[in-house]
DNA sequence: TCAGACCCTGAAGCTACTATAGAGTCAACC
DNA sequence: GGTTGACTCTATAGTAGCTTCAGGGTCTGA
């Protein structure tokens, strides 16, 4: 099938696919004669993995090593438990931080209650303060934490 | 002062100041007869503004924006309030796709309670599978919702 | 033969920084 | 006066996971 075709049935676009065969997430398919990329089933149902592990927010890294996992069916498993039970503890931590800063958030919103000038706005004078305590979050944690990939609100 | 004490007093890197600079965060300051930048109370304060922002997780756009009223302070500041509840917004979709994502992933966990071959894990052989579920996340969302910023888990 | 849909490569853009290279500045010490 | 070391400068590239663009080639049906 060509890329086209691909793309459709994983449900992404031709630049992903093009992308993750850069990446080396998908191995380079034949050719035609007119140099078109042609995928096999097998590529197919490769793609349908990295998608379904991207659908689950893991990074390149950690599908590379669940490929890896996948292409040597006589090993053992134990590193796929591992490799997905850190994956939840980053979500879990995630989770509590912007927790966190939902708390904080709302904090602020409540420094202003109604249109005024902006000399007067609450959350504006708030914001100019020293406000050391959102420390917690994402910026920090990945300083603090450099194993964990969970990042940013954006 | 200087960059390095400016940085010191911000709690950022020097890289971060320039970078602010390069961005238009931070107006440029005037220069030493040897060209370092020398800054002043004022852009003390607008960094500590900037860096209090960013501890909120907010954009580079928001902060601009934020910045913009604070520069106009007999505007009305209605839009100071819109944003920050928009940001919260944004914050709290996150965290509803984090907790389902969450629990999609301790399912997924459960399909391999002891070590095996990796042929026969549960885990693996879900991955494999068409899993249409997870699809509510932040790759999709982020399409859905273009104006949604919040972003991956990692 | 021509339009239109599809495909190709290579490069740049996105976000908020961080890191590196190679060079200049400045104060203190010998 | 020379040297050391801490600090600063600019420019460039890298991070993650794509998306978008430019400039072209391929294929199919009318």
């Amino acid at each position: 099938m060509k890329i086209g075709e691909l793309a459709n049935a994983a449900g992404c676009t031709v630049a992903t696919i093009r992308y993750y065969e850069r990446e080396g997430l998908l191995p380079p398919p034949a050719r035609s004669a007119g140099n078109y990329r042609l995928y096999t089933r097998e590529h197919a149902d490769q793609l349908g993995f990295i998608r379904n592990c991207r659908a689950f927010d893991m990074t390149h890294a950690e599908i590379r090593a669940l490929l890896r996992f996948r292409n040597a069916p006589d090993e053992d498993c134990e590193g796929v438990n591992t490799l997905l039970e850190e994956h939840l503890r980053h979500v879990e931590t995630r989770i509590d931080e912007l927790q966190r800063l939902k708390t904080q958030l709302q904090e602020l919103r409540g420094h202003c209650l109604r249109v005024q000038a902006t000399r007067d706005c609450g959350i504006l004078n708030e914001l100019a303060q020293n406000v050391p305590e959102p420390k917690e979050n994402a910026a920090d944690a990945n300083v603090n934490a450099p194993h964990c990939h969970v990042h940013g609100t954006h």
